[in-house]
DNA sequence: CGACTATACGGAGAGTGTCTCCGGTTAGCA
DNA sequence: TGCTAACCGGAGACACTCTCCGTATAGTCG
């Protein structure tokens, strides 16, 4: 298999010295966040998301410019789960199918956490300029690792790519995301997919 | 193979009586939609449609209520020829992997016209709420008669179902869509999907 | 052809959400 | 205690959606 994709990621989690007043009102805005987004999507109003921190929207505006630079802080965690699902997922010696249609449901599930978010993701994996980028990054470094680990023990077709898989498994999340499709109803298309990726039992 | 999606279509086109201004105002009202979803997405202030129709926004909310009503009417030539594009290739007589290609690649590249349009097909294919379900209904039906063509040839893998794979290739026509892939890029995931539902050919 | 009415027009404006600007406040420090 | 840089927050500009209703007109009937 081939991976166009660098190994991936030096966190810039570079908590710069802040007030501490800012410094609550930036925690106090990142729980808002989490809970409103959950309740309504990524696509929530950000003055409610002030409103609930008890915060102006200035304040919400100043730390968070644009709207992807919150979802991003709101990811932060979360990609991380993520990427330790790939480290356990390889760890726990599944033969090369169920190994990936556990990591495939972890990850439509993880990334089915917050409505929108799929889309999100999908659209900031090819788009340098998105805060998500680096958040994808890591996603896309995790499934890396998962697929370099099969085809490493020849399991994959020729001529797979990392990161077209990764498109498609996305695209695949968000598609069960619009149409709220439980993780059950998602797997006959990973399904498919598994069996475009994974090389035929029966050839040498 | 097997197929969820009814025969399909009756479609109704109900041209009901119409004063001579309000039919014009309304095929104005259609020409700026086009040019306008071409130029800014489906996503595109309604208003600066009525604008460019020289009409006022209330004449083009009667028209059509929702933004989605007026997205449907755009379509509605669109979804034919997609059909079509369906008859042509089973027509075409090419092996199994190129009809599929073909059909998958006419329909990515059909469905990415108007930008954020996949997306809008995505989420509606599993909703009857939406008025443009009954479009999706005939893209649906559409690949329905590709896949049972090469089912009954015996090309397909037991249980492969048309819908899943249809909600398959609409997700990937949105990661085209969003990602700004043109319809050679989004091929190797086509391909993936193509391996996925085609029987192995070394299989009896 | 002139009058009448159902039908359609269109713009003002309410409602909602995004994002900015700046006068006032406060944390942290000497 | 007093100073200042950092921070707060809300008023409001701007953009978009959608509605309401007074006005205009197409089609019809006498």
């Amino acid at each position: 298999m081939a991976s166009t994709t660098p190994a991936v990621i030096a966190s810039e989690e570079t908590a710069k010295p802040r007030r501490a007043d800012a410094q609550r009102n930036y925690d106090k805005l990142l729980a808002a966040a989490r809970e409103i987004f959950r309740e309504h999507g990524a696509q929530a109003s950000l003055d409610d998301i002030a409103k609930r921190a008890g915060v102006g929207p200035g304040t919400l505006y100043r730390h968070f410019p644009t709207r992807d630079d919150l979802i991003d802080a709101v990811m932060r965690e979360w990609s991380e789960d993520v990427d330790s699902d790939s480290d356990e997922v390889i760890a726990a010696g599944l033969d090369a199918q169920e190994t990936l249609r556990t990591w495939f449901g972890k990850f439509v599930e993880n990334i089915g956490v917050y409505r929108g978010a799929a889309a999100k993701v999908m659209s900031a994996m090819d788009d340098e300029s998105s805060p998500i980028y680096r958040k994808c990054q890591v996603l896309v470094g995790a499934n890396d690792k998962v697929l370099t680990h099969l085809a490493g023990r020849g399991e994959l077709r020729d001529g797979v790519d990392s990161r077209e898989v990764m498109r498609l498994v996305s695209g695949i999340a968000t598609v069960a995301d619009q149409s709220h499709l439980s993780v059950d109803e998602s797997t006959p298309m990973l399904d498919i997919v598994i069996q475009g990726i994974l090389r035929d039992p029966s050839a040498p």
